[in-house]
DNA sequence: CTAGGGTTAG
């Protein structure tokens, strides 16, 4: 009977007395709660007494009888606070609780496990265990595995927990104890261990079994995943909405869309897809299987969408490069607010990316306000997604500043910074960044490396690029299509196509992004035939070209001048089912220009998609009239690029003055470079480095440079580079464009 | 009073 009128905190302000509390048992001598003990007669129950209570006088309040009392009332209220999530007020109702019992500590437990503080609740599990009166039960014991699973810091402390309840044996073994080990073992790295744990399971139920698929799914096994779902079903286990939320995410992890659509209609015969978890998954398996609107529609069928149904649209969109729409929909989830569809960490990540993609820095700042506003600067994903954002956006700085700020960098962490630096050029900074994740860090992967590779490619430096290709291999990268790739243009790049060759060579599975690097690098090296051959084995091999493959081969038609093969390249895109976009424009109109067709080049450059132009082909215009004397032409190719790239517009002007130079109207080219100056546009000198012989440095060098220190020899040589050429058939083209500093 | 599920960043 609950003989208190009031919580205890409040007892100051209510002047009645407290109560008396009769236990209906003698406790142990151990005891050592702070308490008076009162010796029965025989065959009655000894009355315990808090100490405070036992200091007011009897008289006080007589003693009443009634059933025997239990924190029955008490252990209702604790939970009805930890189920609204006010844990402080149950911790204060706890302390004070004259009586508890193993409900009541395992009752506030769970709202240490619910509110994620693992240690709070660990800490009380280690205090229930010192009560001579308490014993661990399988209720509690699932709580405290719960909480080790959830602190990586604390799953050593699991560990010895198993090895404790193993060695004392003192509980019964139940499915509960059992699953939460498993999920513990699980979460930890450790799937074997953790399956040990499932095949020792007296009973495995429902829950036991989905911890075991989960077990494989976490461990990139997604089709032992599928296996060990299969023998649920066949061992006749009833299923639930978490089982195939699992069974559903290994479908979408390794693209399996036949089973995954047969899961789906078991969903659908019990009503269980339009559970939040299931249709998140289900959506996610159908986006990454590339069936866009039906995952769409999937989500569309939730009643509301929560917080993942969002961040799931969001992502999509911007693995689909759709950032724009990206955007979209975090404005629309903004303006549908329901209920758990707050953005979160995740969503942040997502949308940040987005900006990222766009290169939008102002939009990136706002949401990064947003995120720290909302409290998740300090999440990890945020970081991450943040890091890329200003490091894609030219703000290295601030890049580097959020990455060591970031208290726990993993392999993600790395990558940004690094692959932040390298696309920026900044080579040594990123292999410093290397060396010092080699020592300090985790393991390179194949992010970390194409991202150096690609740096190398950049930078043509072979040799550290071949460093990196060991890196590869050590770590076992070396099959990763990704690194490949990059390989491969790194080789391609630096000079050594037959390194290349080797690496495509060696391949162990085929895969577009290696052809298409092969066919680019072949292209660039003036291999045309390579280039086109290997374009047309693309389809004997089952790999469809994309735009990459179409550049490779469009350049080479360039290069090669084949340029009618190349328009009908160019024409056939649109039955590979591939977008002409502006660089195959690009080649193509370079290619008309270098045949002499500028009219042509004109016509395909001024028919281009709203929107898709830019200056590179318009330049190329440009200086196809220029060189052939066509001043109107010249003039009107000259505003295309001025007026799409207004930054860059200091070569058209150049060019412009060249011509009328090439002319003898030295006045209107005094003009126009006038006019350049006027506008304050400058065009920066192209700067040259070479490095010879694997020294240190190298040399770096503009147009008519004279300082090296043995410049003599090095013109020399030029002069008989130039001598050669022409002995060869080789004439030199007008040089239309001089370089200012 | 106890155990299992989806979304994210390179």
């Amino acid at each position: 009977m609950f003989l208190r009128k009031t919580p205890p905190y409040n007892s100051n302000a209510n002047p009645s007395p407290p109560p008396l509390h009769i236990k209906p048992m003698v406790l142990p001598i151990r005891h050592r709660f702070r308490t008076l003990r009162f010796a029965a007669p025989r065959g009655k129950n000894s009355l315990v007494l808090p100490v405070h209570l036992a200091n007011r006088p009897f008289s006080a309040e007589p003693i009443r009888s009634g059933p025997p009392p239990s924190p029955y009332e008490d252990n209702a209220r604790l939970r009805t606070l930890v189920k609204s999530d006010r844990l402080r007020d149950a911790r204060r109702l706890f302390d004070e609780m004259p009586h508890r019992d193993e409900i009541s500590w395992t009752t506030l437990i769970s709202g240490y496990v619910r509110a994620a503080d693992s240690l709070g609740a660990l800490s009380l599990f280690s205090r229930m265990l010192s009560e001579p009166s308490l014993s661990p039960d399988p209720f509690v014991l699932s709580l405290a595995f719960k909480a080790c699973a959830a602190d990586p810091v604390l799953r050593p402390h699991g560990e010895c927990l198993h090895a404790r309840v193993l060695k004392t044996g003192v509980h019964p073994s139940s499915v509960f104890v059992a699953t939460s080990l498993l999920d513990m073992y699980s979460k930890s790295g450790y799937p074997v261990r953790a399956l040990q744990v499932f095949d020792e399971t007296r009973h495995p139920n429902a829950v036991s079994w989905t911890g075991a698929v989960a077990t494989l799914v976490r461990a990139a096994r997604p089709r032992d995943a599928l296996l060990r779902f299969a023998s649920m079903l066949a061992a006749g286990v009833p299923c639930d909405s978490h089982t195939y939320a699992v069974a559903l995410k290994a479908c979408a992890d390794a693209a399996i869309l036949p089973q995954g659509r047969e899961i789906h209609s078991r969903t659908l015969r019990l009503g269980l897809d339009a559970t939040p978890f299931v249709a998140n998954t289900l959506a996610a398996l159908y986006l990454r299987c590339g069936h866009l609107r039906r995952g769409l529609t999937v989500l569309n069928r939730l009643r509301s969408r929560d917080v993942a149904a969002w961040t799931t649209i969001i992502s999509t969109h911007v693995q689909l490069g759709r950032e724009t729409d990206a955007i979209y929909a975090f404005i629309k989830m903004r303006a549908h607010p329901s209920d758990g569809s707050d953005p979160n960490e995740y969503t942040y990540a997502a949308v940040l990316s987005a900006c990222a993609g766009l290169v939008r820095l102002t939009w990136g700042e706002q949401i990064h306000g947003h995120a720290i506003r909302r409290g998740f600067s300090g999440s990890k994903s945020v970081a991450n997604a943040l890091v890329t954002l200003y490091a894609r956006t030219g703000r290295l700085d601030a890049a580097d500043i959020l990455f060591r700020e970031t208290a726990v960098k993993d392999i993600v962490s790395w990558s940004a910074i690094i692959s932040g630096h390298a696309g920026e050029g900044h080579v040594e900074k990123s292999f410093a960044l290397f060396s010092e994740m080699r020592v300090t860090g985790p393991a390179p992967n194949e992010f970390t490396l194409s991202s150096l590779l690609s740096a190398c490619a950049g930078a043509a430096m072979l040799d550290a690029g071949r460093q990196i290709h060991a890196h590869a291999i050590a770590e076992g990268l070396e099959a990763d299509a990704m690194v490949t790739s990059a390989l491969i243009t790194m080789y391609s790049k630096s000079g050594s196509i037959e390194e290349a060759e080797r690496v495509f060579a060696r391949r162990r599975r085929d895969e577009v992004v290696s052809w298409t690097a092969m066919i680019n690098g072949y292209a660039e090296h003036g291999r045309c035939q390579n280039a086109v051959e290997l374009f047309h084995e693309m389809p004997a091999t089952g790999l469809k070209p994309d735009g990459v493959a179409f550049i490779g081969v469009l350049t080479a038609c360039c290069h090669g001048g084949m340029v009618d093969r190349g328009l009908r390249y160019f024409e056939k895109m649109g039955e590979y089912g591939v977008e002409k976009g502006r660089e195959h424009y690009g080649c193509v109109v370079d290619m008309l220009v270098r045949a002499g067709r500028v009219s042509e080049a004109e016509g395909l450059a001024a028919g281009m998609p709203v929107g898709t132009a830019d200056g590179v082909v318009w330049t190329a215009v440009m200086r196809g009239w220029a060189s052939r004397g066509n001043e109107e032409a010249g003039r009107r190719a000259a505003a295309r690029v001025m007026e799409l790239e207004p930054q860059g517009a200091a070569g058209a002007h150049v060019v412009l003055a060249n011509l009328y130079a090439g002319k003898g109207r030295w006045g209107e080219a005094a003009e126009e470079r006038k006019r350049m100056r006027k506008k304050g546009v400058r065009k920066g000198a192209g700067w040259s480095w070479v490095a010879v012989g694997g020294g240190e440095g190298g040399a770096v060098f503009v147009a008519g440079d004279r300082s090296h220190a043995r410049r003599e020899d090095i013109y020399e040589v030029l002069a008989l580079v130039y001598y050669e050429a022409r002995r060869a058939g080789y004439v030199p083209e007008l040089d239309l464009e001089t370089e200012e500093e």
